[in-house]
DNA sequence: AGTCACGTAGTGTTATCCACTACACCAGAT
DNA sequence: ATCTGGTGTAGTGGATAACACTACGTGACT
């Protein structure tokens, strides 16, 4: 409690690559009021270790190994409010930003940024402030000025809640219901009202268009 | 061309997120004999790059943003057979592991691995081994106890008779059984035959097994 | 203060998967 | 000239999964 030191402000990393977890702890520490006080793979590790730790910070990867992301931001949103979460991600998916934000996120980032721009959104959200890439704030604002037809131009696929988008990814990946359903930690029941409601909402009449429109749209790069 | 001095081994990162790069370049420069000799984004720019500075090795991501990985390792493999090529891939494991061989890689790992498994993997490429992580080794070793001829049928899937072949790929492109066999003018259960003696000639276990290698087979040039 | 979307799960019916069997045909191997 | 084996085709019966419909708490807009 000397105030000749400066408080450091305490970060967590939640990342299931170790090579960009290395990368980002050098980042971090080289910044004298930066620490890492953590890392963690998936999210309940990550819960575990944000209870503990009480960091300012938590950087997250929207892709853990069962794509938990968004509910691990949700989850963080409900316990620990005061902590701030950026979100790294691996793809430019304006999909996943608008939800991330609106789970509770403070930032969105891909893991295509240079380095000094995962710094800059990391001091952007610790000093309170919502970053998001030039790309990501471009399609937001171009949404809010322009309304979306009910038919909807571009893709129907956000339309669709959170969960319904990650089992529909996981249908496109050819995943079973069955796994799914393991994946997420829900029933099997759960699963087929999404598969449901996915349909209704896409327009379409049988499971194999739905497994033909997931295919596809996971083999593209999902845009 | 002193002797006393070691020839470092000249490597290119091909890796469309800069942070594995710079953790890469890291790793890299701080072996003594080995160096990196330059980085590129996507498969034009790896290409040129590696016409210019003839590296002993490139570390290729699977994933690039616009052009798959998987060709670049093919084009790779013509231009240059004597580039050594590892794969850092993030997707998951065996699918592509595989394609990845048989299209001329000379060693597998994903990002989910830590760094002193990436060195170790450059070290054993570059020794001229090959190597894959252990659930990889296992994976192929279970199914394929003896190898083939340069020539042909690394990959399984030339076992296929001609008419399992047409039904392996309308699976892979998200038909239904009863589509299928509305295509062929068969019965559906003759479809269902085909399903079963494709999964034992492939060593697939499930639906969803089966369903994941057509897909990926589909969908990766099918060669 | 009420509707509506979301996340979750249950019931009962229908379709599909799966393991096993069948058989005719062609092609090499004995 | 047979025997063996892969291929194309289809059937039976039991296990699973998909589908349609319903339900209910929660939180968000109106």
């Amino acid at each position: 409690m000397n105030p000749s030191v400066p408080i450091t402000k305490r970060i967590v990393l939640v990342d299931d690559h170790p090579m960009i977890r290395e990368r980002l702890v050098e980042l971090i520490e080289r910044e004298s009021d930066l620490e890492v006080c953590g890392e963690a793979e998936d999210r309940h590790e990550a819960i575990e270790l944000i209870a503990a730790t009480r960091p300012g910070l938590a950087i997250v990867d929207l892709t853990l190994k069962s794509s938990l992301g968004i509910e691990l931001i949700k989850d963080l949103q409900v316990l620990h409010p005061e902590v701030k979460i950026l979100v790294v991600s691996m793809q430019d998916e304006m999909t996943y930003a608008e939800r991330c934000i609106h789970a509770g996120a403070s930032g969105y980032i891909t893991k295509q940024h240079a380095s000094r721009h995962v710094m800059q959104a990391i001091r952007c959200v610790l000093g309170g402030g919502l970053y998001l890439s030039e790309a990501v704030t471009g399609h937001l604002v171009s949404r809010s000025v322009g309304r979306q037809a009910p038919g909807d131009s571009g893709l129907a696929v956000s339309l669709l809640a959170d969960r319904e988008l990650q089992v529909f990814e996981l249908i496109g990946k050819g995943s079973s219901t069955r796994h799914i359903a393991e994946l997420l930690i829900l029933d099997v029941k759960t699963i087929e009202t999404y598969r449901a409601r996915i349909k209704e909402k896409l327009g379409l009449k049988d499971g194999a268009e739905l497994l033909q429109r997931a295919i596809a749209w996971v083999h593209r790069g999902a845009g």
